[in-house]
DNA sequence: CTTGACTCTGGACGTGGGTCCAGGGTTTAG
DNA sequence: CTAAACCCTGGACCCACGTCCAGAGTCAAG
């Protein structure tokens, strides 16, 4: 079997039928060859591209960014500017998990301070939240 | 000065009007009393609260879990409820960085082995992500 | 031939947490 | 008095990433 419909293409590649018109309306997939009464046909390499997006995107990257590694490799772009992106990828991960870990670390602190006895009155968790004099940067 | 307007009181606590309005609508703040032309007042009290809402947000809370903790404060609710809700958030954000810290390791090998130099054809980063035969236990 | 499974299109809807806008009224400084 | 700065409402819009729907055509099995 060389050629398929969207439904198996979907189904070989643990996709929903819908997902797959959406990624080519957006330019992941390029537009489908056409049977004669319109249906969009595919060849195997289709599914090994949508397991690629469906990887890339479980490491974190954005169908935006995919798009572009995707385009590298269209482009035979060098492997510099994959490493680039990739590095840039590993950079944000790097920092949200540091952003998560310290706000993980806060919340365990209230969490082993509060007793889980008595009324609110006193309670860590809640005071702590109310405290926190300020040492937020925060700013949109 | 007792009573104060939106904008000041949105200065105070440093968040948008807007966010101020949405809030009440959400139930987050209590709706506001209102001067004879229809401005909302607010009193200083109210500052703090907004500062709790924002530092509980920080803290990785959604506004639903927010409202909750709100309601049990003002419920007079027990200790015990407030460090359940706060030991499942704990629980769920360890699940996260666990699961980004296991993408960034994957991610940091794959860039490690990437010389950045030549082609495509051979990376690494590329090849990885093609590769993975299957260890994804993904679904919808 | 009919039934059911499959596909097509265009467009609406969903999430979470806001943000922005138009078209008005109000308050304050000069 | 006038202009600037503030406030009101209801509703539209934003982000990413799809998901669902209606209404219609197509294809394979029995």
């Amino acid at each position: 079997m060389q050629t398929m419909t969207i439904g198996k293409l979907a189904r070989l590649a643990s996709v929903g039928i819908d997902t797959v018109r959406y990624y080519e309306r957006e330019g992941l997939l390029p537009e489908a060859r056409r049977s004669e009464t319109g249906y969009r046909l595919y060849s195997t390499e289709v599914v090994d591209r949508l397991r690629f997006i469906r990887r890339a995107k479980n490491l974190g990257f954005s169908l935006e960014e995919i798009a572009e590694l995707l385009q590298l490799n269209a482009a035979k772009g060098s492997r510099a500017s994959v490493k680039r992106l990739a590095k840039q990828r590993l950079h944000v991960l790097n920092q949200k998990i540091r952003e998560m870990s310290a706000i993980r670390d806060a919340l365990a602190g209230l969490v082993q301070q509060c007793s889980g006895q008595g009324s609110l009155k006193g309670c860590p968790i809640i005071e702590g939240v109310l405290a926190q004099t300020t040492s937020n940067g925060q700013e949109h």
